[in-house]
DNA sequence: TTAATCTGGATTAAATTTGGATCAAAACAG
DNA sequence: CTGTTTTGATCCAAATTTAATCCAGATTAA
């Protein structure tokens, strides 16, 4: 690899402004600057920049500057945005175990009803994975909400809009055969079941047990 | 970096503001003098200024002053905003115990030195409550860090916003005497010695401990 | 009340910075 | 060797920043 052509810089710079070094409205520096920064000819950036705003992605504006157009989601910062599958699931090792045991505090009988629902509207999307995905996510909620703590529920709201969720998601629905939807559903009861029968540390574990096939199956379709 | 455009200067102050440089209501400096402060003109620094009033964070009352009408810290909904200092501790529950597990596995050496530096810092403040609490914070963010999971930093620092974090340092400093620092600071030893030796159990449960005591002491405090 | 002072608003011209364009020389790939 | 791409240099026109004033309303002190 001799020397960078237009089209390398251009994808360094959508890396750039995709990985949120260059956020919406922000100007990038002057193209004298960034041509230097980059290692690369003031010609050879003006042709990357060309590319970047074909795409849409950028602006420019003669005698002003160039600037970010793309439309990143907003609100959510770059950390929560981008967080790696294995953060997301550290994560939630941190925040569900102990969510059980609250949830032995404070659930209430029409809480269980709702949980009880879920599990089995799950235990019938056995041969729809799509379905059991979201019957899935809204149980997870479910159980934060049940522990009448808003923050905890609204962190796990936070949560659950990583990006790489969705990433996270289609891995799953690869590995989300018959025989592991029947083994999350199996901990799901044990779950409820353990909060039901009002043994905080038994449910703790228990979630434990499921994040930590989880991430078993999350790994292994990494490796795939 | 050549000279600050109005997009920057505006960008700099809306940090100082949502950093809590300035609060609401506050008049910021006369626009000459800060202009001389960002180092800009005053002619930019106006535009910037007109920036910010369109976005309605700023109001500006010609011959008297720009305020700050910023109506809430931004993006934090009320959930967060308005969190009772008790789903506060209970989201520390369930989110530091397991830091201090994660901080076993992926902490460096440079985390233990800052560490180290920190627990000095507030064995040092046994008798400035405050100079100690915010060391405190810094610390519990500095575990939180060594993780080297960004997510769960993220969330730490969200939790650090919470309106109530104000009225629970006021009433904390009512109760931290000495006794108390000096009790939260072996505590901070205990936890720190457990994960120097790698012991990410006994870091956990001195976690849990320490976060005991820090609810026995509010609860306490409002009693009062 | 009055007068001095401080505030932001506005306007100017000059200096500076910005991206746009071009072209010959150099480096590279085949 | 030949054709292509990158480079580096230069000039250009547009946009912005600057700096220096003056203005009108608000505030403050006498």
């Amino acid at each position: 690899m001799g020397r960078k052509s237009f089209s390398d810089v251009a994808l360094e710079l959508r890396q750039s402004i995709e990985d949120g070094a260059y956020r919406r409205f922000d100007r990038l520096p002057p193209s004298r600057v960034l041509a230097e920064e980059m290692g690369v000819a003031r010609n050879t950036l003006r042709e990357a920049l060309y590319q970047l705003e074909k795409e849409g992605l950028i602006e420019t504006r003669p005698g002003s500057g160039t600037y970010v157009t793309a439309d990143d989601r907003d609100g959510v910062p770059y950390a929560v945005e981008h967080a790696s599958p294995l953060e997301l699931i550290d994560a939630r090792f941190a925040l569900e175990p102990h969510i059980c045991r609250l949830c032995v505090l404070h659930a209430r009988r029409e809480d269980f009803e709702v949980l009880e629902s879920l599990c089995i509207q799950m235990e019938n999307s056995v041969d729809d994975p799509l379905a059991f995905s979201e019957a899935d996510t809204v149980f997870h909620k479910a159980l934060a909400s049940a522990t009448r703590n808003n923050l905890l529920l609204w962190l796990i709201g936070q949560i659950n809009t990583v990006r790489s969720l969705d990433e996270w998601n289609r891995m799953r629905h690869l590995t989300l055969d018959q025989q592991i939807i029947r083994q999350y559903n199996a901990q799901h009861r044990e779950i409820l079941n353990a909060l039901r029968s009002r043994e905080p540390e038994r449910a703790a574990v228990k979630m434990k047990e499921h994040l930590e096939t989880a991430r078993l199956s999350l790994t292994r379709a990494a490796d795939t």
